[in-house]
DNA sequence: ACCCGGTTTAACCAATTGGTTAATATTGCG
DNA sequence: CGCAATATTAACCAATTGGTTAAACCGGGT
């Protein structure tokens, strides 16, 4: 009856190794671990996936398209601006809620295997220079200050993940519970995007 | 002659442990590479440091203490909020630039362990403070915008640590070089606080 | 010269871990 | 049913890894 007792074999395994792999790391992550998880044998994990590299592999790739898929599409109906920025950070944040430990991961591995990985995050490259151009038109229109696109994205996406990436930090300094810190992020939902256009309006 | 050959065996594991723990992670991290990268013999971790995990508290809180340490002290001087701001930023960033890698390794090792190295970054606690009444000052004297002062700080952090933790992405994404990346960091510098009073300046 | 404390090393050990194998269970199908 | 393909498991293996041990080294004091 349970969701995870309905799906299929691989599907408890992905599920199983995306909590452990996104929590441990891939250099920190046992095997056995995501068999117990996925509640199976370890030797059936190799009959689906050969390797840990492998099986590693397909959860980054589900994990990155996750946090970086439809997070453009999100903006690509909106014609001006503001309204984009506010839907950005909206969906991205939305995305990160779903899964918290994504953006850490993410970022660790990255940082471990920079050529590796980096095919697997080349998804929404038009939507993105789409965006960069839109920031463009509404600077040459005068409705925002003289700046670099690629520095006001490389800000939102700051201000966006951030709190994700700190939040052992966050939660020690401002001794905060988890409950304080959703509430947080549900702020930052409006006060963010008003941080980024009181900043760039013209 | 060398910096390396002069320094103490115990400077020179500190120093090794430092560079390997910060680029692979705890989980990641081996004695045997620790100790070639010392030049010394494995065992003689274990004479210095009894274990890992000793040694990668030893590493840890001179890493914490070397990111979060002196940081808030460059704004202890400032009698006003914006240069606070400037010098703030300034020096978050200078502190990264010596070693990129730490705030990706500290954000990492913060969220494996929360309650076991939680002690170690809790440096400069009154600074902070002294840093949120003075925004609550300034806010109260009219000179900027209603906000909370524990989300400036949010912000403010967000900006200076973000290209630091997502560098391997950044690199992929806009397709640019370490001298690139250097000369983007520096254009933060005196960008990143701009954004940021721009923002909350009344 | 001799010893003694701290330092350094080579060899070794036990536990963990990713991965394999061969046998068993289950399912689908003629 | 019977049989073949697929799914699942228990037992096992080789390599890695953190950690230990006992011996060797080395400088200074007497």
């Amino acid at each position: 009856m349970n969701i995870v007792e309905e799906a299929t074999t691989e599907q408890r395994i992905l599920l199983a190794a995306r909590k452990v792999f996104s929590q441990k790391g891939m250099a920190g992550a046992r095997m056995q671990e995501v068999a117990d998880e996925a509640g199976i044998n370890k030797a059936l994990l190799h009959y689906y996936f050969r390797s840990k590299q492998q099986l590693f592999e397909g959860v980054f790739k589900d994990s990155s398209q996750r946090q970086f898929g439809c997070i453009w599409d999100s903006l690509k109906q909106c014609d001006s601006l503001f309204p984009a920025i506010e839907a950005f950070v909206s969906a991205y944040m939305d995305k990160m809620i779903e899964d918290p430990m994504l953006p850490l991961f993410i970022a660790n591995e990255m940082n471990r295997d920079p050529e590796g990985l980096a095919e697997f995050i080349d998804r929404g490259k038009e939507s993105r220079a789409c965006f960069l151009r839109m920031v463009e038109e509404a600077r040459e229109r005068g409705e925002i200050i003289d700046i670099d696109p690629r520095e006001l994205l490389v800000n939102m996406m700051a201000l966006c993940v951030h709190p994700f990436i700190a939040r052992p930090m966050l939660k020690h300094i401002h001794g905060i519970t988890d409950e304080a810190f959703r509430r947080m992020i549900q702020k930052r939902r409006k006060s963010v995007p008003e941080f980024i256009i009181r900043s760039i309006r013209a």
